[in-house]
DNA sequence: GCAACTATTAGTCCTGTCGACCAATACAGC
DNA sequence: GCTGTATTGGTCGACAGGACTAATAGTTGC
């Protein structure tokens, strides 16, 4: 059934569409609008994103993309970092940018929604805790959601595959990358970054002349980190300079001979 | 007043948030969806926006972005292909993308309302007809916004802020360049487009050996325009080539020394 | 018709960037 | 101490791109 003939009422029941002067109440059907945050990190070297398996109608038993109601008095923002907050308990120091807003109808089987999909970026994922309204919460490959091995409540299928494409794109051009690292990095965990989300391989002396150069892509610490597993040279830490503000250090390679895996 | 306690109820009466099992009525109160179009143009060299003056409250009588009510029916890309329908009689040929999603409480005084925000490119807009709603259309220069020397109605001073600054962006990463040009052009037309978004001069002759390469991002069409206002050999006329849906063809100058101006 | 002018088009030089590769180094584990 | 591994430093060559000069092909004005 559709929603054209609504009217907003307050909790005195007044009208108020129809009251609002110079408004067609008709013109503006209500909807609700929800904030839903893509979480995604890199744990053993692969990306991936946290997932809550519903708890309620509708979708209820099925995998989705963490998410609630946006409340009037909060930006959105706010919204998503407190849905993040409530998700993993992660404040601050997670990139979090708005992915955009996805409003198809039929999206929510129940009434009209909207939802503002958002783009959180961490480290690392202490203790998950499902929310009150899921069932469960646990990190999945990309891969299996992008292949379809996992499908997700309502159109959270397209709001990853998107998610996953603006994370490809924003390396390029941003400083998405040391949001993936801690604050003291060896170079080849940031590479590392590069090369799962890419799915290339990038020379790691290459790599290594272009951060440390003159530009300010990266600041050695002067310490040293433990060594591979399996031994090795204990590479120096460094930690994030000012360049990456302003852009990224390396592009994406086009037409790779090496890069294929 | 704040609207926290609202009700949604259909033409009959009922209420239908609560009536929805699983979901806490209170969790979700109603917004109002609205689509936003950021129409952009260039117009004697010069970028500008397309602003209508307000006809209704709130904000009658001041300058805003066109924009109107999302239907339940319809999906956001629709909506806004409608508004950009309704306000310019433009339909296809326009590069349509959506900006993102403004919610900020108090946006709108009236009631909580969420636009979200879309950027229509067009090389050449007809007859501005103001929508029923609107008092007046009319072109305006970006900068008079952007300097803030134009004020607008609820955050459209954000809103094309954020949109000038997403052209500025997509330009070297996306194809954006050609839809400001018409269906054939001149190597000077195209070169104008970046000169006047990016606010610097570019070498003819280089900007031609790049796109006139075995790459295909430009396409001879072997006629020729008439020459400029001041004489002049008449220029060759291009289409554009499959290049650009896969990136584009100059980057921003950095630090150029003579792209001053 | 001719000169002056303008924008387009072609060609050259040179520098910086970047990929590919090789070699040296420094440490862990046996 | 030997071996293996990952880091670190260095070289070489291809290539893209900016600055610049020059030639070309038209129009406009006289």
């Amino acid at each position: 059934m559709p929603l054209d003939l609504v009217e907003v009422t307050n909790s005195d029941g007044e009208v108020r569409g129809t009251s609002a002067p110079g408004y067609d109440p008709a013109a503006y059907p209500p909807f609700g609008v929800t904030v839903d945050v893509v979480i995604v990190t890199l744990d053993a070297g692969e990306l991936k994103v946290l997932l809550v398996r519903r708890g309620e109608q509708p979708f209820a038993g099925e995998w989705a993309v963490p998410g609630g109601f946006k409340q009037p008095t909060e930006t959105l923002d706010d919204a998503a970092r407190r849905e993040l907050q409530e998700e993993t308990g992660v404040d601050a120091e997670a990139l979090l940018v708005q992915l955009g807003a996805y409003g198809d109808p039929g999206r929510d089987p129940r009434m009209n929604v909207v939802t503002v999909a958002y783009l959180a970026v961490l480290r690392e994922l202490g203790d998950i805790v499902p929310g009150s309204d899921a069932a469960d919460a646990s990190l999945h490959p990309v891969a299996d959601v992008i292949r379809g091995r996992v499908s997700l409540a309502f159109d959270h299928e397209r709001i990853v595959r998107d998610a996953i494409e603006r994370i490809r794109r924003d390396l390029e051009t941003t400083g998405l990358a040391t949001a993936f690292v801690g604050p003291t990095f060896t170079l080849s965990e940031l590479r590392a970054v590069y090369e799962a989300i890419w799915q290339v391989e990038l020379d790691g002396a290459n790599f290594r002349r272009k951060l440390v150069g003159e530009d300010g892509w990266v600041v050695a610490t002067g310490k040293r980190s433990a060594p591979a597993s399996e031994g090795g040279k204990p590479p120096e830490l460094f930690r994030v300079g000012s360049a990456w503000k302003s852009g990224a250090p390396i592009r994406r390679p086009r037409r790779s001979a090496r890069g294929l895996r």
